[in-house]
DNA sequence: TCGGTTACTATCTTTTTGCAAGTTACTATT
DNA sequence: AATAGTAACTTGCAAAAAGATAGTAACCGA
């Protein structure tokens, strides 16, 4: 009756989970995004263990997250910069530090976000980048797009179905 | 010479990454979001462990994501109710979702956002909430809070530092 | 009474994490 | 020349977490 599970891989949020998923990832990405660059950056940031540090690396590399550059011959040594496709990984990280701002700093910020160069502090609201208005639970819901599978349509249309019978008896 | 690591629970990446930060915690969430309640409509849905999904419903619940409520007496019957915090979540979902439509389905989108109702496609951007002005790397920084400790006054010093260090000597 | 539903717990195996230590290849200091 | 320091890792191993499978409890409906 209910759909079969719609493949992994399909849903976008699994595939992100999938790539930046672990713990680690999002840390280093957020690391990155301010800056660092080097191993021994992100080791000493956040006190990961260098076995960690070197696997999660690793797979933000192959990922295309990160690239590995050479940055001084003999002895060899990288350096990791964010591709384009890490660097836009920003705007997820700023609704992060939105969210945890709000809810999970009951003491106060103690990181912000602000304009570079004026360091005006920034609230990071995510919108519709056509009309700007804010995306809530009750103003967006989620659509098949042009590539879904069979599976996904079902799922989709057993969620409308769900919603529509608590729409009817509400509490 | 670099900063001793701030300590992990004053990052608020750390702090989200802690509360929200495992696998399924995004997915049960992403779930969630689009109407699902029940223990085995997340168990289906992605074909989740239900010894998993008990444990991170558990915590979801005790970070305050989640509410159980008694459904149904004689049996009794659970559904877990997104709380407000658990719904602001939606925005970093958002986010979520559409960096993997732009970045992780080559083949086109399986899941879009859409306008209520209109059933428009959606495009979620990450904004300032005072100018509108999207977030990026080059336009934005991160600033110390006013809760921000020494130790992290010192790391965002030294970011600051090496940052203008690449700027001189750019690549 | 037999099967089905819902919401789990229990047990066990596999995988991942993370600490500690070691390695390689240099440079800089004494 | 010997020692110390830096940078970027790798290796080995114990502990923790994940994940598959199976079982339980309380009902309902035919």
């Amino acid at each position: 009756m209910q759909p079969g599970l719609a493949p992994l891989t399909e849903c976008p949020c699994a595939r992100a989970v999938a790539t930046v998923g672990e713990w680690w990832s999002i840390l280093i990405l957020c690391d990155a995004l301010q800056g660092l660059t080097r191993f021994d950056e992100f080791e000493r940031s956040r006190g990961i263990a260098p076995n960690m540090l070197a696997r999660r690396l690793k797979h933000l590399v192959e990922s295309g997250l990160f690239e590995r550059r050479l940055y001084h011959e003999r002895p060899k040594r990288y350096e990791y910069i964010l591709t384009e496709k890490g660097r836009d990984f920003f705007p997820v990280v700023a609704a992060l530090i939105g969210y945890a701002n709000r809810h999970l700093a009951p003491e106060g910020a103690s990181l912000q976000l602000a304009e570079r160069g004026s360091e005006e502090p920034i609230i990071p609201i995510t919108v519709a980048a056509a009309t700007l208005q804010p995306i809530t639970v009750d103003s967006v819901t989620v659509i098949a797009g042009p590539q879904a599978s069979t599976g996904m349509h079902e799922r989709l249309a057993f969620v409308a179905a769900r919603e529509a019978a608590t729409r009817t008896k509400p509490s």
